[in-house]
DNA sequence: TTGCATCTACGAAGAAATTCGTAAATAGTA
DNA sequence: TACTATTTACGAATTTCTTCGTAGATGCAA
């Protein structure tokens, strides 16, 4: 069984979509990025407390060779998705994602594209044959 | 343009929970209901106090009629559900609702009453007809 | 009416998450 | 070399969330 990974905090998740979208940044870039995002000055030691922390929780992992290191999200978007969302599902939906899956459509209108993408997701998951969907999926690019 | 709901913190949902699945409760249920669900000792001024701060909030409501007042969850499970969701797919899913259900899928295996209840749902988003989607969904009962 | 059990209100301790200031190290450059 | 800019490390202030203790009110039973 893999290891559980360490659930993130809010500020956490902020920075880790950072990560995700621009890949391996360094504590100047985060803080930029956060500032950004917030519309609200976001202090350079700042960033970087939250860069070690997560690094200490295994959140993140860093590129120390050169002086001012390197962060990169220790693991891929979709595995934490999947881990926040089976998470969620167990507070509020009694474990069902299916159910779970339902009041997400009913919540906002989803792209024709993802719908189709669903229904083939239906379709592979009645032929009942024990695979991986993963595949299915789609690499979420975060409107910024 | 319906208010904002609060956000809840992670004890205000589990109250919630308790809220939805028991209906109206005093704060002596709830303080039981926290304990049994930790398996670990609630004491009733704490139950007491979360109530009091999610009242202020406007996350629940209250009777006093009585002198134990009281309390429910003010919105119905399947709004708040939307608005969790909603906000979860704004923070890690670039406000893809349909990427989210894609992966909550992909996550855990979803029952066939929930797939053939899926299938609907996209049938009747594809006749694009503007209407509420809300009446497929399943009343949550948590697993306890 | 008195005493006991139970309730609400409320302040504050404790814990977790977030933010920032300061010190020390290092690299580049005048 | 000495000055400046930038970096990491780290402690601590701040804020938010959670838990609990105590005081005072209220109802009920002896």
């Amino acid at each position: 069984m893999a290891k559980r990974i360490e659930k993130p905090t809010e500020t956490e998740l902020t920075i880790l979509n950072i990560l995700w979208d621009h890949g391996p940044c360094r504590v100047r870039e985060v803080a930029e990025q956060m500032t950004k995002e917030r519309d609200d000055e976001v202090g350079y030691t700042t960033a970087l407390k939250m860069l070690q922390l997560m690094f200490e929780k295994g959140l993140v992992s860093r590129d120390e060779t050169e002086r001012s290191h390197q962060y990169s999200a220790r693991h891929p978007r979709e595995r934490m998705q999947r881990d926040v969302l089976k998470h969620l599902a167990d507070k509020i939906f009694g474990g069902a994602t299916g159910e779970l899956a339902l009041q997400a459509l009913s919540a906002r209108k989803a792209s024709p594209t993802e719908l189709k993408k669903l229904r083939s997701l239906l379709d592979a998951m009645e032929t009942k044959n024990p695979v991986s969907y993963t595949h299915l999926t789609l690499p979420t690019k975060r409107i910024v």
